[in-house]
Parts: C-alpha cells; structure tokens; sequence
DNA sequence: CCTATTGGCTATTGACATTAGCCAATAGGG
DNA sequence: CCCTATTGGCTAATGTCAATAGCCAATAGG
C-alpha cells in the first residue's frame, strides 16, 4: 500500500475546497477521504475530530478574507477605502462561499488564536473607518453597522434571497454608498421616539467601566463557566 | 397504551420551541419525540422527514415574523414606521433565535406556498418604505438594503459576533437612524471610480426586459433545469 | 356492538463520526 | 546498506441518527 501523502494542511484545504461546493455543513468526511484517495478513518491520522476540521477550515478562511479586504485597502482612504474594501469583501465571499459561511463564527471561548485571526480582520475595518474620525462608542457603533450590511447582503445574496433580476452589483454599490452617506452624520443625536422605548433588551444599562476604545469587537474577557 | 394525541401542529410547534433552544440543525427527531413522550418513529405518522419538518418550522417562523413587522407597522410612516418595524424585527428575533434563522432559507422552487409566505413578508418592509417614494429598481435597492442591515446585525449579534460590552441596542438604533440618512439621498448619483469596475460579478449586462416594479424578491420565476 | 382507520410500538437498515488495533511504508542512525 | 522506531494507511466495531416495515391496540363512526 503506497502511501497518500496527506498532510494536516492538505486534508484542511481540500476540505475548504469542498466546503465552497456543498457547504461545510454537508461535507462528510468520507466524501473527503474519497477525493483524497483515501478510506474515512485515516484522515483521524492529521485531524483530531470533525470540529476540529471545521474550526480549521473557519480558521484558514477567516485569514483568507482578512487578507483580501486589507490588500484592498492598503494605500486608500475614506469612501475610496470603504468602497474597494467592500468590493473585495463581496468579491471573496462569492468566490469561497463554503468558507465565507464559517468567517462569521464566533471564537470558542479561550481559543487565543482564533480570537487573534479576527482581530486582525476586524482592524482592518477599523482603520479603514478611521478617516472618520469617529470617537469611542461612535467608532464602535460604525464598525458594527459596517460589518452588519457586508454581511447580511452577502448572506441574503449567496443564499439566494434576491431572487428578483435587478442588478444585484448596483444595490451593493448604492447600499455602500448609503453608508458613506449615513458615516457623514453618524454623530447627530438620533431623534426618534422609538429608540429608547423598547420592549425587550433593555437589559444593557449604561455601566461603570464601559470600554470606550476601538478595540475589535471579539475579545471581551468572557466570564468562564464556573 | 394510551395515545399521546399528537397533531402535526403539535409536533412543529415543539420543533419550533426547541429550535429556539439548541437550534434547528441540531435538534434531532429523538429529542422531540422525548419531549412529547412518544418513541422515534412514531413522529413519522405526522411529519414526512425531517427536511419536511425543517420547511413547516421555516414557514411556521416566517408568518409570525412578518405578522410581528406588520403589526409594528400599521398605523405609522417614513422613519417612524422604519423603527418601530426594526425594533419588532430585531425583538421578535432575539426571542426566537432558532426559529429567526430559517426565516432567511430561500423557497425551494416551486414551492408555491413558501413563497407565497415570503412575498408577504417582504412586501411589509416594501410598504413601509413606500413613504421615500422610490422608483424602479432604486426600491428594490433600498428593499435590499433594509433587508441587508436587519439580517446582518441580528445575524451578528445572535451568533455573538458582538463581544464587546458596547450597549447593542444604541449600536442598533444608530445603524437604522443611518439607513434613514441614506434613504434621504438614495437617488443621488454614486461618484465613485470602483463601483462600476469590478473584478467579477460583471455577469449582469443591462437587459431588456429588467422588471421595474416594486415585486418583492423571492419570486422571479426560475428557469426550470431542463 | 362491530369494523375500518389510525397512532402508537419494536425491529431493521444504512449513513455517519469515532475508536481500537494491525501492519507496511518510511526515515534516520548505526 | 541495514535495522528499528515511528507513522500513515487499513479493516473492524460501536453508537447515534433518519428512515422504513410491519404489528397491534385505541379510537371513531355506523
């Protein structure tokens, strides 16, 4: 029996190369010992466990598309940065969208590296939103919008929820201009009812030791299970 | 043996509720049939599959999302009916995190009563954004754009992509007051180099018969594969 | 009361992740 | 070049799950 070859590496990229056709949650990992070459259990000789492969693959994936949106932005600022970074978010996205799937989860509480990678992709937004001279809560309120309509128009769109055939790159276009628009008068108090009169989720009051930097949402200290 | 009395509705609807719990995709017909007392298999005499099931609960959760938006925005208009359809949007799907995200699963084709539910659905966002007069296809971009922001933050936020202990709902209100900015502006023309020269997604040449009405997406007819 | 329907059940199958244990292919030191 | 330790593949077995088949008692309706 000549050998495969495999290592950690090559199983993970296979793996997101298959996530991008079927989606990561139906990848079996017999479908990727087939495409390998190889029988089922052999792949446990360079991966620990099927989570552990998906937290691999979110992993790489979530390098990949920091990589791309800070390229992007690299020498640009302002709209101009906001713009061609949004491109190459959306452009990434549909190109992988297996691995785009898993860049959104979440780090397992402890997970330094994980944690780590998304701060990096964060920062990126960060500085790219620095033009703007937002300040504290300001700043942070901003880079949550942002990553909300990237992520929810990629979603809906790779989904399938813009059925409709209007061109779907001008709506991206005009939804990133609005935000352009929006950032120009983020700091004017929002005057509206409604907006302090909630039913639920009222549970966040204003605290003593509020962070008020620009630290990268993703790496609050969480509370460890006692 | 007595019988358990179960309906189809029952079952969904403990499907619902335990959704909200540990989520749709891992929630096993085992575990509902423990709940309602009844063995495995005896749910089959109410439900077809599990993906049949899946579909009820997806439906189940797309009519009371929309009557929670549509009962949030009778009686109001502009940015009053913006907010208080967010608010109910985003409070209907924090209650209901598991059941929320199904509402977002395109129709399989053909489905007519799937998409039936989803026209309805969106054509309350399409209404509420009727005040900002908008034509053509600026609606349907605007259209997306709601439906982008909405998804992505609740998206974000459920999966706690949120971590720092920055208060939510004023990130949330300033991101919807800034869609109300934009929305003031949406025919302006977008002065900008890079949001027509794109590396991909160039596949949508300006057609003839692009429809221009205020349709929801959801429901072009597809071409059938042949 | 009688009978047809139906809503439970047990048993079985097949896909999947995971583990145990075997054995040949390699690598690296003599 | 050989010898041995490591290691990367394999088969076999277990447990969980969805799904199907077939049984039989509980109900409903005449």
């Amino acid at each position: 029996m000549p050998r495969a070859g495999l290592t950690r590496d090559s199983v993970v990229e296979t793996a997101a190369i298959m996530a991008d056709e079927v989606g990561l949650g139906s990848l079996t990992l017999a479908a990727i010992a087939e495409r390998l070459g190889v029988k089922q259990p052999s792949l446990y000789k360079h991966i620990d466990s099927l989570a552990g492969l998906h937290r691999s693959v979110s992993l790489l994936a979530k390098r990949e598309l920091g990589d791309a949106i800070s390229r992007a932005a690299v020498g640009r600022s302002g709209a101009d940065a906001i713009f061609a970074m949004s491109h190459a978010y959306r452009d990434w996205a549909i190109l992988h969208p297996g691995r785009y799937d898993v860049t959104q989860n979440p780090p397992a509480p402890g997970d330094v590296e994980d944690e780590a990678t998304m701060v990096a992709a964060i920062q990126v937004i960060t500085d790219v939103l620095a033009s703007y001279q937002l300040e504290g809560d300001d700043s942070i309120d901003a880079i949550r919008a942002f990553r909300s309509i990237l992520h929810g128009f990629i979603s809906l769109e790779t989904s399938g929820g813009f059925a409709l055939k209007v061109d779907i790159n001008r709506s991206f276009d005009r939804m990133i201009h609005g935000f352009t628009v929006a950032l120009t008068q983020w700091t004017e108090p929002i005057d509206h009812s409604l907006s302090s009169a909630r039913t639920q989720n009222a549970k966040t009051p204003p605290e003593a030791g509020v962070i008020s930097g620009v630290r990268p949402d993703g790496f609050e200290p969480r509370p460890s299970d006692p």
